[in-house]
DNA sequence: GACACATTTCACGTATTTTTAAAATTAATG
DNA sequence: CATTAATTTTAAAAATACGTGAAATGTGTC
């Protein structure tokens, strides 16, 4: 039913979700939603992708705990509607920030409560491994900050910011 | 032998590792050679982690290629020694640029193929397919280019961004 | 409030990935 | 050039993750 190429992302988004740690099915099930634009309920994404209702149901719960597809309804059909995020910086911001908020962050604060527990040990060796801590810990928390920053700029960060760091070098003529 | 500390940070290193879709022991041990500072030897290594001499072989291997660590030799030894870079900055964009590499720039080709095949299609839907994909291309080709240009700046980009970005509001007093 | 349909949960089997242990290869020393 | 030590490869075992289908739980309609 769908053309080729459209087999084909969705088969490239999988892969690719595959090698980010994120069930194929999960990336598959989105790239679907994504480029059909439309709503599509749960039986015509069990078809189109061959999973089973299961599969199908806690992949759906998931991409709407990430925020990036969304439940609609039709009038007089009961079934539960999807339709993907469109805008591909929201998308993007949506999905970083979330992978930020799991990751990045419990990943500080437990680097942080490392390190107060090496303070007691004043051996050299004791003084050299905290350093270590210390200095891994501080680039987490300042990249962390710059993405907070980086998120919140909306979608033409991309452009802005290759200005100013390229200093206007790679723009079209 | 290893203070509780430092065990918690490669079991915590273990975990980031495992959250990425990289194998545990890889990061476990490149935490290791990091915290610990100073060059090692694969029975040093073996013992310090309880893994198998074919593991971290195999671990070794790929953290070499991956060129976060690297291999030392002592006078009158044999044996291959490993230290894992100091540099916070530098050990982030290599694995940084080696992730864009594998990853980001062969999804790019993908897609940009996919496009051209779509091209054929003239039906409105093909059309509104065709666009939805060229839009997902052409922000990860932007997103691509900003990251060569971050990457590229050193290590003070953090601080730097920070502050063009913030416009100077998050630093310290 | 009971029926029909839709959704979610969960225990299970399957497949993939990771680890191990042992065999094969490579290199170094006397 | 043989002997010993170190490393890499390999194949099997263990661990883990994934998807399935049926049973259970919801939800709206008559």
């Amino acid at each position: 039913m769908l053309a080729d190429g459209r087999k084909e992302f969705i088969e490239l988004w999988g892969d690719m979700g595959a090698h980010w740690g994120v069930p194929r099915s999960m990336t598959e099930l989105h790239a679907l939603l994504y480029i059909v634009g439309g709503p599509m309920n749960t039986d015509e994404i069990m078809k189109q992708l061959s999973i089973s209702r299961g599969n199908a149901s806690m992949t759906l719960r998931t991409l709407l705990d990430w925020g990036i597809i969304n439940r609609t309804h039709k009038l007089h059909d009961r079934k539960d509607y999807y339709t993907a995020e469109q805008d591909v910086w929201k998308l993007f911001a949506t999905v970083a920030r979330a992978r930020k908020r799991r990751e990045l962050e419990p990943l500080a604060a437990r680097l942080k409560s490392l390190s107060l527990k090496l303070n007691g040990d004043a051996t050299s060796e004791g003084v050299a491994h905290r350093e270590r801590l210390e200095s891994m810990l501080k680039f987490i928390v300042q990249f962390d900050g710059l993405s907070d920053q980086f998120l919140s700029m909306g979608g033409l960060s991309l452009d802005i910011l290759s200005n100013l760091i390229g200093s206007g070098k790679k723009t079209l003529p």
